[in-house]
RNA sequence: UCCUCGAUAGCUCAACGGUAGAGCAUCCGGCUGUUAACCGGAGGGUUGCAGGUUCGAAUCCUGCUCGAGGAGCCA
């Protein structure tokens, strides 16, 4: 590893240094050729005249097919005209590895599926770059933010006997002649896990096996859920909006190129500091009454549309609280004020990106916790551990889910999810 | 599962009932500062599949397959 990184190329003008990387465009005029290289942390135009090298490295030069794999030694210098403000006048060329000369990707459009079918290559983009970054960067904050708080990283299973949400969504596997399913939320083993740490987080992929085909959906995807023991709701929200303004905020101080390659306005992503407004579900539903027209009868959730109206209000995240009992998950607190009501919130993000997390107060009495396992039907054997943990020593404690993809796609605004994770499982997808 | 739209060269598209074309990519040639470089030439097609209508179908009709956008559900 004897070679420069094009991103530090300003810290070795008038040096010869060596870059290794692959060949992204090619321009020639005969007597000069520029060699658009990349090496996964930016490009660089290698200018290369015909008196500078041998007549064998100008012919290869003049050959070279996109992604090739190269090395290419030369002198760094400032010119305003090369991408980047620094090129290369190359010295040396050294072929790796000839690619063959039916590279698909090229540099002009591409449809959606080709992309998608190519997505070992897409890869390779700069564009594709930024986002990956982007979201290394999200996941490493969502991370130091929690482990400077003191909470510790636990991880759930991925093999389940059961679910936490009914098992129509859940993708079914063989468990030695039982049936097992691939998680679709630790949040349950987590909660256990706060009676013994007191404050910790998951962070993994889970499954969900939905026929859903939006821009917002993965049928694998990356959740990171934190939960706290003698924790409130209020103490919950607190948390996630200083989580979420802590990732944005360190994405703007770290990655201003990426976001410039990918055309985001900054500006917008400014103003997300805590703390976030917050409208209950009542506000809400008069809300969209309001700017829509439209009557939501009470009880009912919102649809994706009616979210992008609720956070179109607001120039920040907003939460929804207050959900009605009944559209809510069994294992949210009801709020003692109103027991028609649940003690959880929804945070949407703005610009039409929906739910990014979901969190809640969890009910914590044993008795009323069985009570909506019966009224929700589900099976209460295999609910037997997590009663457990009201049985002994039950306390009061919340926690919620951030959803990593979709938060990556606000924060990089980009249209579908399928570009925030290296190789997306949508519906009918698996391939590559 | 439902609604809408689509499938033509490796890619992005045109041709809309009458001989399937362009740009890019590939290969060959030209050009000493190019910026998705440009200029000239060449190769490249059972028009997604199966039927039907017609003198004649990429084009109209039916079914199927695959894809895109959305709904529901969710993060």
């Amino acid at each position: 590893m004897d070679h420069a990184a094009i991103h530090d190329l300003g810290r070795h003008v008038g040096e010869t240094v060596t870059l290794a990387g692959w060949l992204y465009n090619k321009r020639s005029s005969g007597k000069i050729h520029f060699l658009i290289v990349r090496d996964g942390t930016g490009l660089c135009q290698c200018v290369m005249g015909r008196k500078d090298v041998t007549p064998e490295e100008f012919e290869l030069g003049d050959h070279l097919t996109q992604e090739s794999a190269i090395r290419v030694t030369g002198t760094v210098r400032a010119e305003p005209r090369a991408p980047g403000g620094y090129e290369m006048g190359v010295s040396k060329l050294e072929l790796v590895a000839e690619a063959a000369p039916d590279y698909p990707i090229t540099h002009k459009e591409h449809g959606v599926e080709f992309l998608m079918d190519n997505r070992h290559l897409w890869m390779r983009t700069p564009r594709q770059v930024a986002i990956l970054r982007i979201r290394h960067t999200i996941v490493e904050s969502i991370r130091t933010f929690l482990n400077d708080r003191g909470f510790t990283l636990v991880d759930p299973p991925i093999l389940t006997p059961s679910a936490a949400e009914g098992t129509t969504n859940l993708f079914e596997t063989d468990y030695f002649g039982e049936k097992a399913y691939l998680s679709q939320s630790g949040q349950l083993y987590m909660e256990a896990a706060a009676m013994a740490l007191g404050k910790v987080y998951s962070f993994g992929p889970t499954f969900r096996a939905e026929k859903s085909k939006t821009r917002r959906h993965l049928i694998e995807f990356w959740m990171c859920e934190p939960e706290m023991a003698y924790w409130n709701q209020d103490d919950n929200m607190r948390l996630q909006e200083g989580l979420v303004s802590h990732v944005v905020q360190t994405v703007l101080a770290r990655h201003q190129a990426e976001l410039k390659e990918l055309g985001r306005d900054t500006s917008l992503l400014e103003k997300v500091t805590a703390p976030f407004p917050r409208v209950t579900y009542d506000e809400a539903l008069k809300l969209i009454q309001e700017r829509e027209g439209r009557d939501i009868p009470w009880g009912e959730d919102f649809g994706a549309p009616d979210e992008t109206t609720i956070a179109s209000a607001f120039d920040r995240p907003v939460f929804v609280t207050h959900y009605p009992v009944q559209a809510k998950a069994f294992y949210m607190k009801p709020d003692p004020k109103r027991p028609e009501v649940v003690l959880c919130d929804d945070l949407l993000a703005p610009e039409g990106y929906g739910e990014i997390i979901g969190g809640s107060q969890r009910q914590d009495d044993l008795d009323l916790l069985e009570q909506r396992i019966k009224q929700h039907k589900l099976p209460e054997q295999a609910y037997g551990w997590y009663l457990d943990l009201r049985r002994y020593g039950s306390v009061p404690h919340s926690g919620f889910g951030i959803g990593l993809e979709r938060t990556v796609a606000w924060i990089c605004g980009l249209d579908h999810v399928r570009e925030t994770i290296p190789f997306a499982r949508l519906l009918n997808r698996i391939y590559p």
